[in-house]
DNA sequence: CCTCTTTGGTTTCGATCCGAAACTAACTGT
DNA sequence: ACAGTTAGTTTCGGATCGAAACCAAAGAGG
């Protein structure tokens, strides 16, 4: 609602657009299967073109980096450069971090977990994806340290559990 | 975050822009002091010019109803009409109510407890008002079936309790 | 190998939205 | 009466966004 009008209103938030707020959020937490402009077109629900000028003008801002993808000449791979993980720092999004933090832990978690599920709710009946961590993902089986994602087909390692991942599915709840 | 984003690629989102969904929101859950441009803008985080044009598109469409206030030649009292609550009813946002409402109660309650605690936290830093419900609001001392509001030196009928009003202040918390 | 289709991505164009600034009119205080 | 403040509007220019057209690479099927 009007909680995320309230949040961009802040000082640091004039720099950058909302959207381009939201992209480069976006790429520092995907995992590297999802670093697309086309994942964060669907992400944002809005069209890859525009999609397409957000990664654009932040590339050309230096707070993203374009990188081939060599397994497929079409697609892109965008990374956070190091002037873009200083940006995030200003957040005006963070105050709002802030706020949540002050709530216990079992109080968050509880409210993770009911916002998670009524936006997997809204996503279904919008048809469109949910977009996961990969440890809560029915693609992935923990091996070793790590663990091996049934649809990449590839070894994620441990510190990439926690990304978010276009393709996520999530794990069949248990009963009751 | 971007689940607002989510919300609004619904079916009937495409009659109305965000900005006009979110004036005909305002205005009918807004109590009678309330209903005003200005208090709209302030809402919207936006400036009294822009919450003009908004409203003044929503007057040309139908959806809501300008009235002079005779207490105040400046200001001016905005209703929605029938064909606003018409339209309300096609909100691209009641799916996430309903999505919600799936939740059991207390997890609701919960929800709604520690959502608005964030946003006072967040209001404070950003030196922007809350906007609550009468029947929490530090002006309100409850007489007979309403209340009387010391702000607005008014009584409140108890229909009236629900609104969010501009003025709204919390009560004090309880300690603990 | 050669088409057809699909998919990832970009560009252009027009519409819309929005914020800043200038302005009018009505209220308040002295 | 006068200055200062508040409610609201209008205009203007910039930013944004979605739709459509387009290009190139990858698959599919024969």
């Amino acid at each position: 609602m009007h909680l995320a009008r309230l949040a961009h209103s802040g000082p640091g938030a004039a720099q950058l657009s909302a959207a381009q707020w939201t992209a480069l959020r976006y790429f520092a937490r995907a995992n590297r299967f999802s670093r697309t402009p086309s994942a964060f077109s669907e992400f944002h629900a809005t069209t890859r073109g525009t999609a397409s000028q957000t990664v654009k003008s932040l590339v050309s801002m230096g707070f993203l980096e374009r990188r081939s993808n060599e397994a497929d000449g079409r697609s892109a791979l965008i990374e956070v450069t190091d002037a873009g993980h200083a940006m995030l720092a200003q957040d005006p999004l963070a105050d709002l971090r802030r706020a949540l933090a002050e709530q216990p832990a079992e109080v968050r978690a509880a409210l993770m977990k009911h916002l998670r599920a009524a936006t997997e709710t809204l996503a279904e009946q919008r048809s469109a994806r949910t977009f996961g961590r990969c440890d809560e993902c029915s693609h992935c089986a923990p091996r070793d340290t790590g663990a091996y994602c049934h649809c990449t087909q590839a070894m994620l390692r441990a510190e990439e559990m926690g990304a978010l991942c276009i393709d996520f599915t999530p794990k069949l709840r248990s009963t009751g």
